[in-house]
DNA sequence: TTTCTAACA
DNA sequence: TGTTAGTA
């Protein structure tokens, strides 16, 4: 189980994270109402949290401490997660790209071992291949 | 007993 | 946001 699975894996009942967050249950709902969390649910539709979860609820105190409202608290939630895809794009494309320079060395290994090259007829022809492995 | 939803204060 | 009613 990596640390992604381990953070978002729902564990703890509304009890255990009102006495973690010192929130009431009344605001925790609340808060799932106004889609700040989304804690999962078990068969008999009661909440269950995750680590994840509760580092949200924890943040939504600080930040309302600081009287950012709900809406306001919504948007940083928002920008956050664009910035993370953002985030994720880039890496995806940089991947992209490692594997593009990856496949141009195989060809042009592929094409001096087998001396197609367009200089194949030249003089400096001679054995290159000694230069890969 | 705990938690849930809905509704009123 | 607190509180209460009636449930599952």
């Amino acid at each position: 189980m990596n640390d992604f699975e381990r953070r978002n894996r729902p564990l703890f009942p509304i009890s255990i994270v009102m006495e973690l967050t010192e929130l009431t249950a009344r605001q925790i709902r609340y808060y799932e109402e106004q889609q700040l969390i989304k804690p999962a649910r078990t068969k008999g539709k009661h909440r269950l949290f995750s680590f994840a979860d509760i580092d949200r609820l924890l943040e939504i105190k600080s930040l309302l401490d600081k009287k950012v409202n709900l809406a306001g608290i919504k948007e940083i939630f928002r920008r956050r997660e664009l910035e993370e895809q953002e985030k994720a794009l880039m890496k995806l494309k940089s991947k992209e790209r490692q594997i593009s320079d990856s496949e141009l060395r195989r060809k042009l290994v592929n094409e001096v071992l087998h001396q197609k090259s367009k200089y194949a007829n030249s003089q400096i022809q001679g054995d290159l291949s000694r230069f890969f492995h």
